[in-house]
DNA sequence: GATGATTGAGAAAGCGTTTTCTCAATCCGT
DNA sequence: ACGGATTGAGAAAACGCTTTCTCAATCATC
């Protein structure tokens, strides 16, 4: 017969009544409002602890118009790319006491748009990882998610800070050292034609090229996965190169398995390079050579920038410049977002080495 | 000079106002309350749609006391093990239009259960990934998690279902391949000893050695990762087996990739086995045998059980039996809690052969 | 054409906090 | 000691939505 006997949990008010306190004193003390009396304060917490109180956080959601969450999309959480982004952020958000909330397109772009939306709405901010998002629907998008953290991609008309990796500088770096062994008739496996990431290999080796006239480097189109490494082995072949550039390490893997079973030997018969040096990297035979992406630190970076955001400490300008990333600050048509670079490093292992003699 | 002119975003009174019709209308609209005139829905809907408006999640939240969001919570979102299972539960669960957040505890278990408590507050239920935590922390967790739902553990006392890898089915299948090839001298390249799951591997290798009492085996303490393995190769060429279980994929690659740098041929001087059936495991040189567990299918059963459960369609019961899974309800002390028993499937592939000649 | 059953929509009461507003009770300086 | 400045705590108004309650209007029934 109690007033409203078996309503949820123990609430504010059930502290309040116990401690002889009002809800506001209550909701004072849990939030570490240092305007209250030590002794009432004292009382407080120790009724809570008795009745084992726990603030509602959905109530407090909605009263203090924020939630703690960020939303993280990603295209694909198969992908170990956006896995190690998807960590970065989320360790080091809950470094700042914010959780994450996922959003995984599985791969149907038609969706992120909405998926996006949606946690927005759920989140203070969205992280966004969307390299297939064409430019003009992410420009449309933008203001409706801000804040938002754009991953390897970037957006004018709006002060949404990217963090990006340059793979442009990656490639050539690779490339060069290929070309420093020897090699002279090089190959890049190309990643799917939308992927951003893709495009900016593609430039680099656009850059390469004008400053390296006597080599010799094709295009081959190919994907982003295992099986389609792979099956780019006939195409790689064919070619002719002895220097092979592949899209990423997942792909070089798929290639460097192909090559084996058909008695190609690497690095002795032919160079294969990766990107990215995810963990396998090192252990397959023979080791990858590879441009090293500190994707990690990318998901802490864009924690960091939404940090930044979120604080309101807002209007662009110089952030904390991240460790050993390149920090720079592009002029944007209204706030000025701000851009964090982060270069790959080279890391030769075994899986390059100088050309064939015969190759010449 | 307005009422509250730049409050937030347009709300749901701002659809109200301009279509006409009460809060209560506009509510009944949104979520598909047929009991509402169909002309008014239909300018409902108009207005919503001029105005861009979009239902605050928070609020409704609160007032229905639900979030349409569950946490998964895991030791380590770099395990590979643990990424599958949450991209399993996000998937499964958006398709019932459910959010996933996440609170990976980073291997500090003494957070797990703080973190647990936290994401269930915030959510609907957890999905509770805790191979190291006590059986008696987590039986006085559970109560205050139910809604939950194990993967690889199992505790009485509350009505929580499981979704369990039968780990010691699969280790005897693979010894047992191993046997078949003719090896006697077998080695368990252990997981960490606080691990569940390395514990039931360790049980299904008693169960072997009993039906087979001709054959040698040996347990070598070691760990859970890439560079475990690899470092394990002393204990293993110490150790004189011939057939070597690795405690899972990754510590078998990494001992692949020390005894090929030792000159050990594999399969021709030993042969390996992993456990998991990684996607990388097939692409390994030699390709890896190994004891495939559908952990996708872990996560999206484990969803299952969890909709189950908010459903209220409670009680325990059969659930529908999972695909490829044997479906088992054991007799829990209250609600009779379910289990969904996947087991793991032998892949044999170049890594596993019959032991050299010399050998015997 | 009067009466009871239905349908449909508005008013208002939550949901569980936070936070502004108010006011009573101290404290200070002179 | 007295007025003004502080401090501290309670009352009440948000926060944005859902849902029960209530009642007016429409419908079917005899």
């Amino acid at each position: 017969m109690a007033k409203r006997a078996r309503t949820t949990r123990v609430g504010i008010s059930d502290v309040a009544t116990k401690a002889g306190v009002s809800l506001a004193t209550v909701s004072r003390v849990m939030n570490g409002n240092l305007s209250v009396d030590p002794q009432i304060a004292k009382r407080v917490r120790a009724t809570a602890a008795e009745l084992k109180y726990l603030p509602n956080p959905t109530g407090r959601n909605l009263a203090r118009g924020k939630t703690d969450t960020i939303g993280v999309v990603v295209p694909d959480l198969g992908n170990p790319t956006f896995q190690a982004v998807l960590r970065g952020v989320s360790r080091a958000a809950a470094q700042d006491g914010y959780r994450v909330l996922i959003a995984d397109s599985s791969e149907v772009s038609s969706e992120e748009a909405i998926l996006a939306g949606e946690a927005r709405r759920r989140c203070d901010g969205v992280v966004l990882c969307a390299p297939r998002m064409g430019a003009a629907e992410l420009e449309e998008l933008a203001p409706s998610l801000h804040p938002m953290v754009l991953v390897n991609r970037a957006t004018n008309a709006t002060g949404s800070p990217s963090v990006m990796v340059d793979y442009g500088k990656g490639i050539q770096d690779l490339a060069a050292h290929l070309v420093e062994l020897g090699h002279t008739r090089l190959a890049y496996v190309a990643g799917p034609a939308s992927s951003a990431s893709h495009g900016l290999r593609l430039a680099g080796l656009e850059t390469f090229k004008r400053s390296h006239p006597g080599i010799e480097l094709k295009v081959l189109p190919n994907g982003s996965t295992f099986e389609d490494g792979y099956n780019s082995a006939d195409a790689v072949v064919a070619s002719g190169a002895s220097g092979i550039m592949a899209f990423n390490d997942l792909t070089a893997m798929g290639l460097l398995s192909s090559l084996n079973e058909r008695g190609i030997r690497v690095p002795a018969d032919m160079s294969v390079t990766g990107f990215d040096d995810i963990p396998f990297a090192r252990y397959t035979t023979p080791a990858l050579t590879t441009a090293a992406v500190p994707i990690v630190d990318v998901g802490e970076q864009a924690w960091r920038q939404m940090r930044e955001l979120l604080n309101g400490t807002a209007g662009g300008g110089t952030s904390a410049t991240p460790g050993q990333a390149g920090s720079e600050v592009a002029a944007g048509t209204t706030a000025a977002p701000t851009t964090s670079i982060f270069t790959p490093t080279l890391v030769v292992r075994g899986s390059t080495a100088a050309p064939p003699a015969t190759g010449r």
